[in-house]
DNA sequence: GCCAACGTTGGC
DNA sequence: GCCAACGTTGGC
């Protein structure tokens, strides 16, 4: 299977790519998701070097504003059997996990970040999950095509 | 901070 | 296995 690249949200309040950035080795386990879709997504499909953007949600502005990758296959995860955590599920057990996640290794973070209002009016990004009406699904699967025009936005190449 | 659109849960 | 009630997400 080709590199496979996908878009995942997170609240900057909460962890944002700043806080990758700063991560010893810059590597952070996505821990705390606890919606089905995105942990088969991340239990199943995600491979070892698949391309990731990084999205800041409930922020203004909320955009796209850098790039990471997929650094482990998918594991349990931990936090999903820690009574004092937030995202404690007691259905999950060691025999049994229910939650998983992958590690996300920092790559760059962009010179211009690419706002929800840009991807709106870019043509070619317009049947990104991202902007159907609706759709609050935190880890989408992205077209390679649509990785490339934001990558093009977020980091402009200088012309000289 | 509001609240519409979703997703999940559990009684029946 | 339906669906009402509840909890959550995330743009605004």
């Amino acid at each position: 299977m080709s590199r496979r690249y996908w878009l995942m949200k997170t609240e900057p309040g909460e962890f944002s790519i700043d806080d990758l950035a700063s991560r010893p080795g810059q590597i952070e386990p996505w821990d705390g998701v606890r919606n089905y879709q995105a942990r088969n997504f991340m239990r199943d499909d995600m491979r070892i070097g698949d391309g990731v953007l990084i999205y800041h949600s409930r922020v203004e502005p909320m955009a796209v504003v850098g790039i990471a990758e997929v650094a482990s296959e998918g594991y349990p995860d931990d936090t999903a059997w820690n009574p004092d955590c937030k995202h404690y599920d007691p259905k999950s057990t060691q025999e049994q996990p229910r939650w998983f996640l992958v590690d996300v290794r920092f790559i760059a973070k962009f010179p211009h970040p690419v706002t929800l209002r840009t991807i709106r009016h870019t043509p070619g990004l317009e049947n990104m999950m991202l902007v159907q009406k609706g759709s609050r699904l935190s880890i989408q699967p992205l077209r390679r095509t649509e990785w490339d025009i934001i990558i093009k936005l977020g980091i402009p190449r200088k012309t000289e």
